[in-house]
Formats: structure tokens, C-alpha cells, sequence
DNA sequence: AAAGGAATTTGACTTAAATCAACGCCTTCC
DNA sequence: GGAAGGCGTTGATTTAAGTCAAATTCCTTT
């Protein structure tokens, strides 16, 4: 429900998309090139971001397997998308996408539907990095990985402890929380030494009381 | 372009309003309350926003007389609203705007041209406001109102001086940009030692070189 | 199993922005 | 005209996060 079309749907688009693989590590979509192509991930995971000429960047968010990419296009692309892994995507052209969007116009609807989503997520993203202290922001992340878990089911958090795998590196994560790696690391270490997570290691958390760290990540109490 | 439908379709619209005048200062959406309408802005400023319980607050963005308000809706608000003036607007439900959608198919297709829009602006704020100063910050506003001034036209920055008008509250500016009034004002004192803006009063600066701004809202050179 | 290297953590120090506080400048309202 | 209050600026100080550097852990590779 949250982000993939239905099977009837992607069938209907399959048919007018190029299947393309993309090596570990390639950036296919540069920030400013033209935008002539709209994509749907069908298998692996991709980093999507804005940088700065000087190198800073900003990870916007991390796109994975039945996820669109290439929406927020208006002649030139305004972010750039690099293959964490190997990655495979169906890639189709602006033009067709409309041929598509004629025949079937539930997916449009589908797409509105997303595209409001994306927008909700990206608004609550930018009250995180515009207000929000490292910690709090840290406890948010993991909270999201949760309730992403849980997928879109009850919006409830679970009472017990929950383990979670951070398959993200610190570094990704600083640049999608828009801290440094440090402070990131800082962070979980306050996060333990407060008796609120525990790492199995580098990227396996347990969660031990996600109420109490949902409080922390939404400054309430 | 950017952002009002058509008069046709804002006509089609419109015999599914409910014209409404909220008086200055109205918080008229509520985050988290049962989102049932969707507004389009006839007449006025309105201020949307997300906070935290401890009063931190995040202006996600301004919306003036044209724009659509409530789209990225999804059983919930996901922001408030409140109007920075007598604000007038047009509401309706959403059941009866999926019947509009029905008659009117041009209508969803502007729509998520303008969500992809909303989508590639805010993406750029996230930029901002996980990477950049805030001399930046302050930098890539003025920028973004110049550009928002010369239209939707050509991307080319003026090479001339240019006067412009800051509506908006030192206050409401730097819950936008994701600082403190003080910094805010202290970025604006930066700029114009170096002598990249004038202020005639605290509301009309003169940018004295856009395309200086330019190269230190991006951090070109 | 040892070595090498990358990723992560931790520590010492610096810095940009926040906070706290005072002051100036308008507006408006008696 | 003068007091009052809101808004904006400026100054002094604090602090959270960044930077620089070293140590540790983990993973790969030989």
C-alpha cells in the first residue's frame, strides 16, 4: 500500500519500460541533467541526494525495492541517485509515462497519492533537521525504521523491546540526519549509556523501549 | 504556471466550494486533527507549519492567494495552518474533490505536477537546512524571492541591483530557515558589511549583486 | 591466524549558532 | 508630545555540534 502499484498496474508499465542493472556504487541520476526518464526499483536499495560544489551533501532519503524514483522532475532532475548495492530498475521516458498514465488512471492517482506521502515524510524531516537536537533526531531515525517494521500497519508502537538491523553506514546516516559521523556515534552512545538501545554490534540495535524513545524523539514528557 | 489551476478548472472547482474568511492570526488547520478538506487560497498569506510539544517550531513554508493547501493529506493533518492576514479561501471535502477528479481528469494531472513541484522545493530546504550556514540560509532566501519575483521566467538571476521586499517577520524567517531571530539578524548585518545587500528599512533590502548571493547561497567559488 | 584496512568509537579542542540581556527604533495610542 | 510595547539589532556568554586526531573494532584477505 505504501509505495509499490498494484501487480495489474506494474505489469501495464513493464511493458513500456527498459529493465536496466546498475553496478554497486554508480550514480545513474546527476543532479541538473535533463530529466527524461521516470524509474521503478525492482530490486536493491539507492541513496538519493543533493550536494553542494564544496562536497557537503544531504541524503534525502533511501529508496528501496518497488519504490519510484524521478517524480520530483521538471526538465532537469533535482537530485542525484547512486546504487548502494546492485541494483535493478525499470526505466521508462517522460512521453510514455503519459501514454501509461491515459490508459490506466489509477496509477495517476496512485502517483498523487505518493507524491502527498513523500511530501508528509519530507516536511517531518525538515522539523528534524531544522529543530531537532542529534539525539532527539537519532531516536527519531530509529523509531521510523520501527514503524517502517511494523510496515504501514497500526500506527501503535510495540511495548517490548524490538531489535532492528541499521544496514545504513554512519556515515549515510550523518548526511541523511545532517550531522557528522561523530556526533551520530556520540549519539547512540548517549542513547546506550541511558539505558535506551543496545548494540549487538555496529548495525544491530535492540530498541528497549520504544515509548520511551518515541518521547525522546518527539520532545514530549 | 506554478502554481494556480486554470479558470476552467478553478470554475469546476469552485461549485464544490465552501467560501470561507478566516481572520488574521486563525490557526484554521490543525496538525494532527481529522484531515477532511482540502483549500485553495482565494485572497491572502497563510503560514503552515509543524512544532513540538515544547513550542519548537518549523515553518514549512508561506502560501499565498492561488495555492493549494491540504495535500499532503492522508487520514491526518500533517501540518497547521494559520493565516498571517485576512485570509479568504475556497473548501471542500475530499470526497467531493475525488468527484471533481472524476469529471475533471486534468485536474489530478496538475495536481501532482504541483506535489512534484512542492517535492523538488522541499527537498532543496532539507539541503538547507541539514547543510548550510546561515549566511547561506539567509543568501538562498533572498535568492529564492528574487526568483519567485522575476516569475517562473527564465532562470537567469538579474546582473543589476535589485530591491525587494521582506514581508515576513524576522521571527517567522528564522523558524523558516531553521535558526534564531538573533542569527537571522546577524547573517543580514554579515551580508551587508560585506556590502551584498542595503536595507532602506527592515523590510526592502537592495541586493547590490545577485549573482554574488548566488555564489555564496550555493557555495559556488 | 595474522595483517591490513575500513568503519566506528572515543577524546581533546574549536567554533558557529543559541541563549541571555540590553538597547534602539518605530508605531500607536492616550 | 510622551509613554508603552512590539520588533529588530547588537553585545557578552554559553553550549551543542563540528573538527582534528587517536584508538578500537570489525571485516577481509592473504
Amino acid at each position: 500500500m505504501c509505495d509499490a502499484l498494484s501487480d495489474e498496474d506494474l505489469t501495464a508499465l513493464s511493458q513500456a519500460a527498459q529493465r536496466m542493472t546498475i553496478s554497486a556504487g554508480r550514480v545513474f541520476i546527476e543532479e541538473g541533467d535533463p530529466a527524461n526518464y521516470f524509474y521503478n526499483i525492482t530490486q536493491g536499495m539507492v541513496r538519493v541526494f543533493k550536494a553542494l560544489p564544496d562536497g557537503r551533501r544531504h541524503i534525502t532519503g533511501f529508496m528501496g525495492t518497488g519504490q519510484f524514483l524521478g517524480l520530483a522532475i521538471s526538465g532537469h532532475c533535482a537530485f542525484s541517485a547512486e546504487a548502494m548495492e546492485e541494483v535493478h530498475l525499470c526505466r521508462f521516458s517522460r512521453s510514455t509515462l503519459n501514454q501509461v498514465f491515459s490508459d490506466f488512471p489509477a496509477l495517476e492517482r496512485r502517483l498523487l497519492n505518493i507524491a502527498a506521502h513523500e511530501l508528509t515524510i519530507a516536511h517531518e524531516q525538515m522539523l528534524l533537521l531544522a529543530r531537532k537536537s542529534a539525539v532527539e533526531r537519532v531516536s527519531s531515525y530509529l523509531l521510523n525504521q520501527v514503524m517502517r517494521l511494523d510496515a504501514c500497519a497500526a500506527d501503535k508502537l510495540p511495548s517490548t523491546a524490538i531489535t532492528l538491523r541499521l544496514p545504513i553506514s554512519r556515515a549515510d546516516l550523518a548526511d541523511y540526519l545532517g550531522l557528522t559521523i561523530e556526533t551520530v556515534s556520540r549519539s547512540f552512545a548517549q542513547l546506550k549509556r541511558n539505558g535506551l538501545i543496545e548494540f549487538s554490534n555496529a548495525h544491530a540495535v535492540t530498541l528497549m523501549s520504544p515509548q520511551k524513545l518515541e518521547m525522546i524523539a518527539n520532545a514530549k514528557g
